[in-house]
DNA sequence: ATTGTCTATGCAACTCGTTGCATAGCAGGA
DNA sequence: TCCTGCTATGCAACGAGTTGCATAGACAAT
């Protein structure tokens, strides 16, 4: 379990409301942190009352009040001894690769049309992080440690990008070969 | 939810018991889809009920009796039903991005040694993939079409590792220099 | 005028996945 | 001899994650 603790780092990054952190998983912590609302409220009730991260009522206009929560002082903690335990393997879900498996048992041809969704929106994707790196890291010589490591993070990211691409012409050749 | 399908794939590769299925979640399919024996018992309970597959009492000398099982054909409809639905999106959990990011608010150095048993692990896996290579596909020349969609998905687990294994000395050389 | 979308939070019900434990015979090593 | 580990299956309990729905005011477009 680091739902917490992927909540933490990005209240340390920027304190915000749960509303604002389950934006943040659609973007950009979401690549390496998936997270619904849902999953977020609760755990940020639950890592307020174990003192973790501290609440602020702010009024708005125009808007309901949001709740803008900021890291303290046991959370920073918590986050320490969480970053010296050893790292769980990771448990992949990789879906395609089990279909691609399964088209030898049914029509290889029938999957070609979604093996090109899927690679149309890896190719966005790193279209984006590409986008992304150009506004967030203009100068890369003159980043702060924060930065560094945000940016290595990128980094691979879109290294993920470009060999999935690479694997998925791959994978299309190959199921247009067998489709003769 | 898939864990139904990939046990359908497994079993129309080769028939077994459900231990079986649990080493082969652990050894090959387990790469692309991970499973406990728990999980798969309840499903493969599930799948037998609903008469995707077929199961075969078989009696063993020294060991425990086990039910081996076998596609049937309404497993066979249902999987060639779920290879024309749209792919779901990967739902990722990248435990390494999420304390990278968080070494900014602690000591960067503190995770050099992590990572770099996270490397061993990837090269170990890595070395594991091209022996598997050389074994299962000797010539790559005469391969049949489940072969050739078994290599194709192989292949993408050797360029993720090998991606992967660049991206660890990248992380590495970045928490050096952090760490001075 | 109405529809749709955005901000902001939450309940309830459900399924999925994990952990700990139990059984039970056999094989191999300290 | 005792301990560990392998084959083989399963129960019970819990925690994580998903889905559907609800509220409610503000704003923009049709």
């Amino acid at each position: 379990m680091a739902l917490e603790h992927a909540i933490l780092v990005s209240l340390l990054e920027q304190p915000g409301s749960g509303y604002e952190l389950a934006r943040r998983f659609d973007r950009s912590i979401g690549r390496f942190w998936t997270a619904t609302h849902q999953q977020i409220y609760r755990v940020l009730r639950r890592m307020e009352t174990d003192g973790w991260i501290v609440a602020e009522e702010v009024a708005q206009d125009g808007r309901p009040d949001k709740k803008v929560y900021a890291a303290a002082a046991p959370g920073r903690t918590a986050l320490a001894d969480w970053l010296r335990e050893p790292v769980e393997p990771e448990t992949v879900r990789h879906e395609l690769a089990v279909k691609i498996r399964a088209a030898a048992f049914d029509d290889p041809a029938a999957l070609i049309s979604e093996v090109e969704r899927h690679r149309e929106s890896h190719a966005a994707l790193l279209d984006r992080y590409l986008t992304g790196e150009q506004r967030d890291f203009p100068d890369l010589a003159a980043l702060d440690a924060r930065q560094e490591l945000q940016h290595v993070v990128l980094r691979g990211g879109i290294e993920y990008e470009r060999m999935t691409l690479a694997w998925l012409d791959d994978v299309l050749a190959t199921l247009h070969r067998l489709a003769h």
